[in-house]
DNA sequence: ATGTGACTTCCAGTCCGTT
DNA sequence: CAACGGACTGGAAGTCACA
């Protein structure tokens, strides 16, 4: 479990959880939607900025976005 | 208090504690000594790549380099 | 043992679209 | 609504000399 799949694996969770779609997330955290998409598709290995704009539309905090441990927010 | 300054002051922190120079973190996670510099100086958005590889170098999680939690490893 | 400016390379991230 | 493609740009990644 590296740690793009640890993010990839998150972002899903937390994004399904709250209901929205890729789209409404990019739209929230102001990131590009097919970011979004490759994102949870481990593509690439994102930045902690777009990791904390990810996790502030969230309503979480950006290590909850890293963190192995799956807790509820 | 923004990502880049909350990964400084935790980098810096979990550092000390372990009593290990930039130098010495620098060649544990295999990254060059002066970018451990600017990332403690907050000059970049790491990724979370560089996150991973320097949590892992001070046997911590990638979460805890970015938590707002000032909690003991 | 650390800070810093200058530098080059390359991928994160955006924007257009189609499936 | 999501995956995926191509083309593009800014800035992170990585290194050096010197203070």
């Amino acid at each position: 479990m590296n740690i793009q799949e640890i993010l990839a694996e998150n972002l899903k969770r937390y994004r399904r959880e709250r209901g929205i779609s890729q789209e409404e997330l990019a739209h929230l955290a102001e990131i590009d939607r097919t970011y979004i998409s490759s994102v949870e598709r481990r593509q690439y290995a994102a930045s902690i900025e777009v990791v904390d704009r990810l996790a502030r539309a969230l309503g979480i905090e950006a290590s909850d976005l890293l963190s192995t441990n799956d807790k509820e927010a």
